[in-house]
DNA sequence: CCAGTAACCTACTCTGAGTAAGTTACCACC
DNA sequence: GGTGGTAACTTACTCAGAGTAGGTTACTGG
């Protein structure tokens, strides 16, 4: 087998093992077998059990930042941007629901004085969101622009987590009450004040409107 | 020595381990030996390094709570509570840094299906921010004021670990950045429209008024 | 047919979680 | 002032699993 094909695989395999045990109870002996392969083989490609882990992470976060990025794309207006970004996020997490468990262990990784790969990675998430708070509000002031980014991106986090134990809230919901959610809280601070309630998608019908968010929020799929 | 005295202690030496080591790192032989104990004893107290963890995270949260849920009483008006909430767990993350590096690591007690106990510290921690938002906006649903807490916390929870790597933010530019986010979110729903911009602390002078957060963001203290 | 090398394996070591089976220190009670 | 009882503690293990040393197969170009 190609070297990099056998990547992906020892990769797949890892995000299937340590998405189900969590990664104390996930035995780098298991995830060689899945593979058809013999633990030594891991250790040469991934290094150590978290150089594997890491890995698979930044796997899965480059698909979440590329599906998030493709849908932002595919926006016209700044409402837009902000809706389709926020709805392509929870999407993901709904399609990959083992990348979005092994995306939860990263402070295990995080913890120690580990952080180099991971300041990368953390760039490019904010990457994404702090350039359309600095095209709305060029006024702010840079360290507020930082600050509102990681609020936004915690809040994101923590509502997915939360959607774990409320499956009846659909990612289209959880889209919903963030973006309404960060537009008010933006909307002080526009340049060029956006009319308007919250942000809804013009995308043609298909993904409903998300009116104003005192209504009922519980459209189910 | 008493065995509630040697809990707080062991609690003690395992909060600094933990924090300096990370969780994987840490090992129980040297917890113990801090403690001036054999490792048999940890296990007879808490057995397992897992419930030595948790044990000891539970503590940690709950003085979070009792700082915050403290300084929430003093206040007077609605403004105040948000403000004041805020900026107490913003400082008692700066007084408590261990403490705070070691709630960093819940996710790997909380990873496997151990949720359990985990859950019941959830809802403590949303019990503080929920019932606020609900008074504040009687109108709103109760899944909209669910996701909203969610939100907010995973919001203070991402700002604090950003700060760890932006020393020059204060505890208070990190309470005014949330109260400032949160508050004008959360306006459009008010019930009766509060006055004002975004909450100011009418604390008399001593910390300071967060002014419009348009305006130069960073006082030294 | 024979290097040379890439992919792979067997068979270990070693650290650290968790435990079994004791030992000491102290107290109540007669 | 010994004696049963028990709480606090220890030594000395087992055992799983991360990580490694050193060899074996299998395919390539010459």
């Amino acid at each position: 087998m190609s070297r990099a094909d056998r990547e992906r695989q020892m990769l797949d395999m890892a995000e299937e093992v340590f998405a189900e045990r969590g990664y104390r109870a996930a035995s780098m002996e298991e995830i060689a077998e899945r593979c058809g392969v013999s633990k030594p083989m891991l250790y040469e490609y991934f290094g150590s059990k978290d150089g594997l882990l890491t890995a698979a992470i930044d796997r899965s976060k480059a698909e979440l930042y590329e599906a998030t990025r493709a849908a932002m794309d595919r926006a016209t207006t700044p409402q837009d941007v902000v809706w389709r970004g926020m709805l392509a996020y929870f999407e993901f997490m709904d399609a990959h629901s083992r990348s979005f468990a092994m995306l939860l262990q990263e402070p295990l990784v995080a913890t120690p004085a580990t952080g180099e790969a991971i300041e990368q990675t953390r760039r490019q998430q904010s990457g994404l969101i702090a350039p359309i708070i600095a095209a709305l509000a060029p006024e702010m002031p840079r360290p507020a622009v930082e600050a509102y980014t990681e609020i936004i991106i915690g809040a994101c986090e923590r509502l997915a987590v939360w959607r774990l134990r409320h499956p009846e809230v659909t990612a289209h919901d959880a889209a919903r009450y963030m973006t309404d959610f960060t537009w008010n809280a933006m909307r002080h601070h526009l340049q060029a004040p956006v009319s308007g309630p919250a942000p809804a998608p013009d995308v043609p019908g298909s993904e409903g409107s998300p009116d104003d968010l005192t209504g009922p929020p519980h459209r189910r799929s």
